[in-house]
DNA sequence: CGCGCTTTGTTACGCAGCGAACAGAGCAGC
DNA sequence: GCTGCTCTGTTCGCTGCGTAACAAAGCGCG
C-alpha cells in the first residue's frame, strides 16, 4: 500500500489486451497518479482534461438529480478507464467521475490521448468495446435500480466494489453506501446488519470486510453476474 | 397514414446532419420499410441484421430482468437511430429493440452500413454523438425510475412519446405503459386518471390523446428537459 | 481525560406502490 | 343480440422504504 514507486506496475486489464508495442507507446506516456477518495475527476457535459486508467483504485460514476444525492450508475476500477467517451469524439461525459477507493491509476491529457486513439487501431477498437461494456452496465443498473430490493442490490454494490479493490476490505460509510444506491441511510443499516448476521461480511466504522464471497454473490441480484458476463464477452479471459 | 410512396419522406434529423452528397448517397442505398407495433428489431447481444432511421414510427429499448416484464429504458424515434452502437464496432446492442409507434422507416443491412460508416468521417461522427446522447438518456432514465413517482414518469413518458409520434394521438394502453416504466398496471391507470382530470391529456381504450402539452411539462420531472437539453447541446437546432 | 464528531443502531409513523382480485364498459365477431 | 375479449376503474391488505428523531458507541484531538 504505502509502497514506493515500483509499487505502480501495470495492472489494468483495458490495457493489457493491447500489443505489446501499443502498451509500451502508452506506457512511456502517461503519468501514475494516487487516486484520493472523493477526488472529483470530470463533472457532467463539461471538458475533462485526463483520461485514467485505475491500477489499483476506482472511481464511481454518478448523475445528479435535483433535490436527490448523486445516484451511482456505474463503477470503474483496474478493468476499465474512465474518459472512454473520447471514443465518441466528444470530450466531456454525461456523468461525474468521483474517487471511491483510495489507489493509484495511470492517467494522459485528454489530448494527447485522442491523438493515441488515431494511431493505434487496437487502442481505439478496446476503447470502444469498453464503452459497450459500460451501456450495458448503464442499462442493467437502470432495471436492477427498479426491481431490486435494498439487500440484492447492496450485495452486487458489495461485490462490484470488491472486484475493483482488490482486497477483502475497504472503507464505505453506510451514509455513502446509501447515496450510492439512492436509499436511505438506515435502509442500509439494516440490510448491512442483515448480510453481518448472516456471516457475509462484516464492519466497523466505516471498515468493510467480505468474509464469505460466494454466500454474498447467492445474496446479490443476477445484474452481479449479467454484468459481469457482458464484459467476458468482449473481452475473453486470457486462460 | 395509408399513404402510398411518395410518404415516405426524409423526415430523420440524423440524417438530415449529414451533408448534401452524404445523404443521397446514403438515401439511394436506403430501403423504407414500415414499423409494425411489437415488431422486434432486435435481441439483446445478438448479432442484429438493419440499422433503421425511423421516420414516423418510433421504437423502444427495453432490458430484460429475470421475474419482470421487460423495462423501456429508451426511446428512439426520427431524432435518432436503432443500431447506434455499431460505432463501436460491435454487431450487436445490449438492449432489445421493439418497434413502439406504427410508422415507417429507412433501413440498411448492418454490414453495408458499417461500410458506410469507413467512407464517411460525417455520418461516423453523428452516430458517435448520438451514441454520447443515448448513454445520457440511459442514465438518466437510471436516476428516474429510483427517485421520481409514477405521475411525474408517466407524464415524462408520455411527452417523450408525443415527441416521436407526430401526432397529438397514438395507441398506448395503461398495461403497456405499466410495463414500460417498470409499474403496476392500476398504478397507470390513476395517475393518468389523475392527468386526464387535470386536463392534460384525454384516453379511451388505448388511444391517448395529448391535450395539454405545455401542462404536461410540467407535470413531468426535469428529466424530460435533461434528455433533451442533452441532444440539443450535440446537435444545435438548425434555426 | 474528556469533549465532540462520526458512525451505527433503533424506533414510530406515514405513504407510495405492490399483489391480487373483481366489476363494468366498450368493441368485435359469430 | 349474445358472447367473449380487451381495456379501464376500483378496492383491500400488505410491505418496503421514506421521514424524523434520538441514543449509544468508537475515535480523534486538545
Amino acid at each position: 500500500m504505502a509502497g514506493n514507486e515500483p509499487a505502480v506496475v501495470t495492472s489494468n486489464q483495458l490495457l493489457e489486451r493491447l500489443s505489446r508495442r501499443d502498451l509500451a507507446h502508452l506506457l512511456e506516456r502517461m503519468e501514475p497518479v494516487n487516486l484520493l477518495c472523493g477526488d472529483v475527476l470530470c463533472e457532467p457535459d463539461r471538458p475533462y482534461g485526463h483520461v485514467y486508467f485505475p491500477l489499483t483504485g476506482f472511481i464511481s460514476l454518478v448523475t445528479d438529480v435535483a433535490g436527490h444525492q448523486p445516484l451511482e450508475v456505474g463503477l470503474i476500477g483496474n478493468e476499465g478507464m474512465l474518459g472512454a467517451t473520447i471514443a465518441l469524439e466528444i470530450q466531456q461525459s454525461p456523468l461525474r467521475g468521483v474517487v471511491q477507493g483510495n489507489g493509484n491509476a495511470l492517467r494522459m491529457p485528454l489530448k494527447q490521448f485522442q491523438r493515441e486513439l488515431g494511431e493505434s487501431r487496437g487502442l481505439d477498437l478496446a476503447i470502444k468495446h469498453y464503452l459497450y461494456v459500460l451501456l450495458a452496465q448503464l442499462s442493467q443498473t437502470a432495471a436492477c435500480t427498479c426491481f431490486h430490493e435494498i439487500e440484492q442490490r447492496l450485495a452486487r454494490w458489495l461485490l462490484m466494489t470488491h472486484d475493483r479493490a482488490q482486497s477483502d476490505s475497504f472503507h464505505l460509510t453506510h451514509q455513502l453506501l446509501a447515496d450510492m444506491l439512492g436509499v436511505r441511510r438506515s435502509a442500509v443499516t439494516i440490510a448491512a446488519g442483515t448480510l453481518q448476521t448472516a456471516g457475509l461480511i462484516s464492519y466497523t466504522r466505516g471498515e468493510i470486510n467480505i468474509v464469505d464471497r460466494a454466500g454474498l454473490e447467492a445474496a446479490a441480484c443476477e445484474c452481479y453476474r449479467a454484468v459481469i458476463d457482458d464484459y467476458a464477452q468482449l473481452f475473453p479471459p486470457a486462460d
